[in-house]
DNA sequence: CGCCCTTTTGATTCCGGTCAATTCCTGTGG
DNA sequence: CCACAGGAATTGACCGGAATCAAAAGGGCG
């Protein structure tokens, strides 16, 4: 088996402290209420943040730059199970130890660490923490859901093209039409089940189509998300609930 | 768009009350301390348990049978988003609405319903059950996770395989060895987000490798787990993480 | 028995993985 | 300033595998 293809750097003591500078692209924060248990911390590309089945003792926070819990397959491959963007959090462990791995994906990512016993202690004695904690569960949920949709697609332009709606939901907070991806291909790739070649393909074939403009690599422009999303897009499949004649007995 | 395949019986009051004999199946219930607020529910196949964009006023516990949470797609597709057997509990909205639909996939599937107020006034009062609660929304993410792993899979045996795997842990509680598979082939298509005729061509694959057996078409027994996984197991694949010179600057 | 649903198997087409080569982009050093 | 190097991205050729269309076999229940 070999590692080139994802590149990760040598396992570290979890923590690497750097000096921080003063955060840029401030992203609401529910659990801003711990403040005074958080830890900052900054990652490489390529930094792990924790290991698999390592004791889950921290709740992180993105703060800016992008993260990705993953795991690696037998063959080599990388899967990214939850792309971490600004305001995600992650790190809640399953019997008190990480399930996945999980490591920042793009330079200077940072990331703010909140001892897991320091959450458990303040949401047990504020239900504000609690319910803090429970919609940040919630959201992550809903994270693994969205996936869950776009890898349902079976081709891999409708599935580039869900991801890209999907980013543009989730970037700049709300429906953009302009994405910068601030991660490669082979990034995205792991993340949705394809080779990276056919990330490349997709996205030139949706450009030739209309449906977006590229302008370098990383800067995608939404031009027409009707196409985008091929008409498979959930809400209308939501809306054309009507259900026909019962074909079973009633 | 053609309605033939998932073939959903038509939309119904979302409670469907019948009596509901004695329980079989014992399973632990993680939510047994609010049995005085239980509202036991009996569905045919097929029948709706919530529609999406439904507010999300009741939590459910699969007692007996199966469901499963599912999407529709514009050209009819069904896509399962969550395999719902005994013991599992659903139901957790996103902002007090339900994101997808859920529905029995077997005849007499017996569950029951929590009224979401119910619960949240007693997890407010009992951190127990908050506890509980908190659980069950960590095995829900955990089903998620595996999903994801599953559906990571390139080939469609390996799909299969894994599915087959996952069931087995799932099912009579430990990772007994025989499978009594309680949904249909189709069931399983959508879920893995397959065709019917490939699910069917993976299974006899796997049992002319000698990796299962099939007795009937609903009876699995696994022989030889190696052969399933393809050595393809995502434990192994951490223990190999010995991550080898660092490519980048450092 | 006979109907309908489920499952399996076959033939064909198309899509995505793989191997391979080229181009693009960025940062480095002469 | 340009040349160079290395990684990132695109494009092409080829092949294996999954979807699709089609048909047949199995199974449960009236």
């Amino acid at each position: 088996m070999s590692w080139d293809r994802s590149s990760m750097r040598a396992a570290e003591p979890i923590w690497r402290h750097q000096p921080v500078p003063p955060r840029q692209n401030p992203v609401p924060d529910p659990l801003a209420s711990m403040a005074s248990a958080a830890r900052p911390l900054r990652y490489g590309r390529g930094r792990m943040i924790y290991a698999a089945d390592s004791p889950a003792r921290y709740l992180y926070r993105v703060v800016s730059g992008a993260a990705a819990r993953f795991l690696l397959r037998s063959d080599g491959r990388r899967q990214i199970i939850d792309l971490l963007l600004p305001g995600d959090v992650f790190g809640f462990g399953a019997g008190g130890k990480h399930r996945f791995n999980a490591a920042a994906i793009v330079d200077g990512t940072s990331i703010t660490g909140y001892p897991r016993a320091r959450v458990n202690a303040l949401a047990a004695a504020d239900p504000r923490i609690a319910a803090a904690v429970n919609e940040a569960m919630a959201a992550a949920a809903a994270r693994l859901h969205d996936l869950i949709v776009i890898l349902g697609h079976t081709t891999a332009e409708e599935k580039v093209g869900a991801f890209l709606l999907h980013l543009a939901g989730r970037l700049s907070g709300g429906s953009a039409d302009v994405i910068i991806l601030p991660f490669t291909r082979e990034d995205i790739a792991d993340y949705l089940a394809l080779s990276v070649e056919t990330v490349s393909r997709s996205l030139t074939l949706l450009r030739r189509r209309g449906a977006i403009r590229l302008v370098g690599s990383r800067h995608v422009k939404i031009l027409n998300r009707a196409v985008i999303a091929g008409g498979d897009d959930d809400r209308e499949a939501v809306d054309n609930l009507r259900i026909p004649a019962c074909s079973g007995r009633d």
